[in-house]
Order: structure tokens, then sequence, then C-alpha cells
DNA sequence: GTCTATATGGGGATAGAC
DNA sequence: GTCTATCCCCATATAGAC
């Protein structure tokens, strides 16, 4: 294929725009623009702005989410806090793996920025979108988690899952600037790297013990 | 003080508006409408929208700055990480400490979300305010930390307080969601509380080994 | 300082020719 | 499927009376 067709070109823009300035912030006449296509072509090819971010949103989480079944059902049990946490941050940070998805193609870097941005952004008609998205999974990976760490309390894991996801979201969103404020220490490009930073990180965060209960 | 004068009225709303739906979904008819003063009044007392934004964020985020170079000061040195990060996150999850700042007030809660909101969004205009910001304090965290944890590498040093970060300005923004998604198991007001989860897990991560290179 | 009224521009969406 | 032209609304900002 030489040139994608309108709908992928339109997506992709879009993909991009929304994740350099999020969704209220970009027009369809900038994104239209970009992709090189007419500006009615949105509202007929997706319906309106609320359905394209759905449809920009919908390409790359479901192959993420089906990549997350696909690697907790491969897990050898009981499982590992590591192998649990992989599962859930690898398909999100690096794609699909190659040759076990449908959409054949390795999420595009501005995927990265849009996934960060919208898991806090959350515009009000994405929401239950998104919560289903994420409920479907919770349940199973709080499971896992609970067998990687049996006697845990499940709020304090509950809480730990929300906190990995937001040093996930806050990365992909927003690493280049590290790169910036670390002085060249940190290197935003180096995308296993930056997998591995983050699953150290969070192995040692679950496994800390649960704070006490502090007396008044 | 019975009523609050126009500017300050303008600020609370703006900031519940701006957590609420973002900088760019909010428009001034609707915050002026819920402040109850004229739409006038922004752009007179303020300039513009924007400058508004700026004004918004740095009456809460100098006193929690100001807050954080006083923890560091009085911290016992050698430092501890527990330390060290308490005084990085509590003045920002609880607000300055009552009687040892200028503007009297705890944070609404609706700047809760704004600070979380606003650490990911990132509006350009705002790009520079918040990584002057944030750079004047990195620096010296990140020597801390590095006393608290002697031999550690200043990249891995960086990228944890990198998801330190993430995982602060996600729960700040997005704790109410993990109410429901936990089905009650975590309060998402019991904000003492989540503080300790957040500053238990923070260490565990910090503590981790760093991650090994991985042969090719 | 506060209001009304309005200037000016851009937004999403659509009708209808091709 | 793609285009032009346009509808209609709402945005920010300001002018000028009070």
């Amino acid at each position: 294929m030489v040139s994608a067709d309108t709908k992928t070109t339109i997506l992709d823009a879009a993909e991009e725009l929304f994740a350099e300035h999020g969704f209220a912030a970009t027009s369809l006449r900038q994104l239209t623009a970009r992709a090189g296509v007419n500006l009615a072509a949105v509202n007929y090819h997706f319906g309106s702005k609320e359905q394209l971010a759905q449809a920009v949103l919908a390409r790359r989480i479901e192959p993420i989410q089906a990549e997350r079944q696909r690697r907790l059902d491969a897990l050898e049990r009981p499982a590992t806090l590591e192998h649990v946490l992989r599962a859930f941050v690898e398909p999100a940070m690096r794609g699909p793996e190659p040759g076990a998805h449908a959409t054949g193609e390795r999420p595009a870097s501005g995927f990265c920025r849009l996934f960060g941005r919208l898991s806090v952004e959350q515009p009000p008609f994405l929401r239950d979108f998104i919560a289903r998205q994420f409920r479907s999974m919770a349940d199973r990976f709080l499971a896992m988690l609970a067998e990687a760490a049996p006697g845990a309390d499940p709020a304090t894991l509950w809480w730990r899952m929300h906190f990995v996801v937001g040093a996930m979201a806050h990365t992909l969103q927003n690493a280049h600037v590290l790169g910036s404020v670390s002085r060249g220490r940190c290197d935003p490009d180096d995308h296993d790297g930056i997998v591995e930073q983050l699953i150290a990180f969070a192995v040692g965060g679950l496994q800390s013990p649960a704070p006490q209960e502090v007396p008044r």
C-alpha cells in the first residue's frame, strides 16, 4: 500500500493532534489540513468529532487489551509480580507483539502520548468507553496481583495498581520532558529501557510493606 | 469575610472548572456564570483567559513550592527516602501546613484535580511556567534522593522521581474513579490514607534494585 | 469596578454539486 | 467519496455607558 485510505489518514492525524494538544483544543480544520483531506471527510467517515475520538482510541486500545489477555492466559502459575506487571505494562508501552495481532502495525509514537493523555484527560463522552475497557481488565489483574502477593490487603493492591497506571501514563506522555529536566541523563527515546525502569520501580512499589495504621 | 471579592471568586470558579473539564473545554461564559460575576470581569481583572490560568496555578503552586523548600531545609541529615518523599508529596496532596503560609487556606478540593490535570495536560502557554516551577525544585530533590540512596544511578533516580510525580498526579485527578472501579474497597475521600499509600509505594519503588542491563 | 452590547473570528456540522 | 459553500452557534475580547 503506497498511500493509506482517507479513513486511516484521518485516524493517524487525529492521533497525533489529540495527543499533542488534547481533544478540545484540536479543531477539525487543523486536523483535516494536516491529514491532507477535505474538512467534510471527518463527518462523512466518522459522523462527528466525538465519534472520531472514539475510533482513534478503539483502534489502539483493543489490540492492547487483547494482548494483555493473551499474556495473562500464558502466565505460568503461580504468577510472579514481575510477570503480571509486564503483562500489564508492556502491551501499552510497546504495542502488541509483532505477528500476534490483526492491524499489523505497532503504535505510532504519537499514540503513546495520546494514551497517556486520555488516561488522565478523560473527556466526558469517553468516560464510559474508557471505564468499560478498563474495568473488564482490572478485576483480572487484581486477582493475579493477589495471587502474586498473597496476604496483601485488596485496597492496597488497588491503590498500587492505580499508581502504576499513573506512572505509566505520565511517562507515556511526558518522557520527553524528563530528557531536558534531567539534562540528558534520561533518554526519552530508549523505550525498552524505560519499560525496564518502570517495571523495576513497580515491582518494588508493590512489594513494599503496606502503610501502617496511623494512631491519632 | 462574608463574601470574597470578585477576583478571588473568579479564581475559585476557574480552579474548579479547569480541573473538571480542562482549560480548552472551559468557556469564560460558563466560568463567569458559575462565579456569579460579569463576563467582562475576567478580562478586566486578569487580561485574558490564559493569564487567568496562570494566576489560578500560581496561587496554589507557590505555597506548595515554598512548603517543599521549608521541609527540605528542616530535614535531618542524612535524609531518609521516606522523609524526602514526604517533603515532596505531602505539600502537594494536603496543601501547606496550617499556620505556615500566607494565603491562610488549604487548597479547595477542586485544586487537587487541577494540579493533577495540569501536571499532564501542560497547555503550551503554561509549559514555561510549569517547567520553571518544577526545575527549580527538581535538582534539589534529586540531590536529597541521592543522599538517601547512596550509590544509586542518577538516571534511575530521575526516572523514579518521574514515576512518583505520575502516580501522584494521576491520583490527585482520578482517585474518585478508583472508588467505583474497586467497588468501594478504596476510599477516595480518605486523603491522609491515600498519602500513606502513595508514600509506602514510592519508598518501595525507590528502594527497588535498578533494572539490569538487558543482553541482546 | 461593573455592566450591556457588540465586534470579530473560529468552531462543528451539513446541503448539494460533481 | 470528495468537494465547495454555507449555516448557525459560541468563543474571546473590547468599547463605552453607568
